[in-house]
DNA sequence: AGGTTTTATTGAATCGTTAAAAATCTAACA
DNA sequence: TGTTAGATTTTTAACGATTCAATAAAACCT
């Protein structure tokens, strides 16, 4: 097709010119411009952007590296982020790495060799190779909960805390006392800054409380498995808290599985507000996370360290706020009580 | 950062050895080959993409257009594109339209710039200058669900049909006779082909029922707008078929909250199995669209096109199946009958 | 040994743009 | 009328690869 040079041509201006109309980046005279436009649509021009950005040293295009994209917390920030992006004239390559540290390492490796003008990592698995790697590289980084912000790198910091107090506050003003957690896996620092929060919040109520933590994988399954071992484990909690929506909806279908219902007999509490919370049955009770807000901050954090290279990225605090929906009830009379749970019934799935 | 030609003079060889070094193009001897790896490593050597691309004329980008990655139809689709790009080395820039035809035309210019190797149109809402467009730039395409096979163009034809069909035949097995159907909105070609289907297996089974169609946005608010109109109409039908899962479950929801249950007092059939099809209360029967095939062969037929430049496009069909649940059950007995709708009970959402 | 192939490597043009420096043109001023 | 400052446009050199034609060196034949 046809390159700047034609355009020129049949304008009968340079090179430098017809750049110049495009990128409106030097005054050029009415007549001359009318001509090149004209000329443009003559060509049908489209530049091309891989010239470009190598003689500008400038790619337009941000890399998004996420998890995983059919885990129904990422769709909404993917979209935010997108949005930002589209606005600003920013191209986004999408990486999922499936939770794989390795795949996400041969993505960073990618965007670097295509010169993105920022990398926005929001996802817990990734390696400090990497990172340094991206330093090295200069390029803008922005992370979701992971450290402080640095040299040209910003971080999202979700206020857990005050949407899980919040929670708590909730169930013990229902009469909640024993309230067990489903953490996800351990070695993500997403898992461990929620678990650390409940901890916290719950240690400050209830200083000599049973720890009553399980652990889960952050999908439905290990919700229900998490729910499962607390079936076997006995005592049932009044209360269980999850540190997200997927394992606590999994918990509530193996607790309605196990004729245990939600939540008359217990109460269930998600985390992050994803779109079917408030669909399911009972609509979970949840603490939401403002995926949308995070996604349109971590663009302008990029965008912040575009403006101002050679400085240090940006902190924001991302805040939370407690939901009440149908999930939870006041709690059930202790097992001593007259209230208990009624006989087990098996619900067919 | 280091260029090849930094490379080149740390290894005491050409630019060009090292290209075939790195591109593994052309036979170059051990001991060469050792000391440019060495250099490579020395320099922490990245390749600038936009410089290859220029050279060679090929991005290895796949530009993917979807409507809105929010709907849960799509997170799945775009993980398989994603998967099935990045295992030939492909990364994946992700449009996300919001249903807005400007919005895609203004992406697909910029693939167009950005030279990628084909586009993946999985969408309703595309212009036919756009296509033309593409056309003239010869850029692979594939389409969903749209028009013939063509020159470069491949088409991904969904069998709406035969699990259309697989779902009627069981609601007429449990006794159902009156069935409506909630379509999407006409303007899109996807919610016409599903309609069409539907109309076409009904006509054949029941040929002077009356129709019986009401139309949605895809949407769960879509889902719940038609129910009430369902309810509102006064003769309940004993089944309801949506034309996705979305609106399937909003209209269960609505059922729900007029007092109506599902499926004792009405069933609900949904179409495409998204994730939550499963999760839902009760569990959503529907028709699974498989969205990893139709995912990977997007990206297989791109390829396709790209090794064989110049020639017709594929086609492909994606089949449908029928997948029974809980929100099925035998057609209640009609109006007259015994069994009558309970007295409705307001259920709090 | 002389000529012909084969093998390995290099030189230089090229891709399509941007951007800094140079050139040209215009109008104003003394 | 010559000089000059300012406005506008052109020239030219990158940017960092790929790739083809050219060359040098080694191997193979009779």
């Amino acid at each position: 097709m046809s390159s700047i040079k034609d355009v020129a041509r049949e304008a009968g201006v340079s090179t430098a010119t017809v750049s110049h109309v495009v990128n409106n980046t030097r005054f050029v005279s009415d007549e001359v411009r009318s001509r090149v436009e004209r000329a443009i649509e003559a060509c049908r021009y489209y530049p091309n952007a891989h010239a470009r950005s190598l003689a500008s040293g400038n790619s337009r295009i941000l890399g998004l590296v996420i998890s995983d994209i059919a885990n129904p917390f990422f769709p909404e920030l993917v979209k935010a982020v997108e949005t930002a992006a589209f606005e600003r004239g920013y191209d986004v390559v999408l990486s999922n790495t499936n939770y794989d540290a390795e795949r996400a390492s041969h993505y960073v490796r990618r965007f670097i060799e295509r010169k993105v003008a920022g990398v926005a990592l929001l996802t817990s698995e990734l390696d400090k190779k990497l990172i340094e790697e991206l330093a090295r590289r200069e390029v803008p980084v922005v992370f979701l909960d992971v450290g402080e912000a640095g040299l040209r790198m910003s971080n999202l910091r979700v206020d857990y805390e005050t949407g899980i107090e919040e929670a708590i506050l909730h169930l013990v003003s229902l009469g909640h006392r024993e309230i067990s957690f489903i953490g996800g896996p351990p070695h993500l620092r997403s898992a461990r800054r929620r678990l650390e929060a409940f901890r916290n919040a719950k240690q400050r109520l209830f200083p000599d409380a049973a720890d009553g933590v399980y652990f889960g994988d952050f999908k439905i399954e290990g919700g229900r498995r998490a729910a499962s071992e607390i079936l076997a484990g006995g005592k049932l909690p009044t209360a269980v808290m999850a540190a997200n929506d997927l394992m606590a909806l999994g918990a509530i279908s193996e607790f309605r599985a196990a004729g245990v219902q939600v939540p008359r007999d217990v109460s269930v509490v998600g985390f992050d507000d994803i779109a079917f919370a408030a669909l399911s049955e009972p609509a979970l009770t949840t603490v939401n996370l403002p995926l949308g807000e995070l996604g349109k901050y971590a663009v302008e954090a990029l965008m912040e360290t575009l403006s101002n290279p050679d400085q240090q990225g940006i902190e924001i605090t991302i805040p939370t706020h407690f939901i009440v929906r149908a999930s939870t009830a006041p709690a059930r009379l202790s097992p001593d009580g007259t209230k208990q749970a009624r006989k087990a019934v098996r619900v067919k799935s």
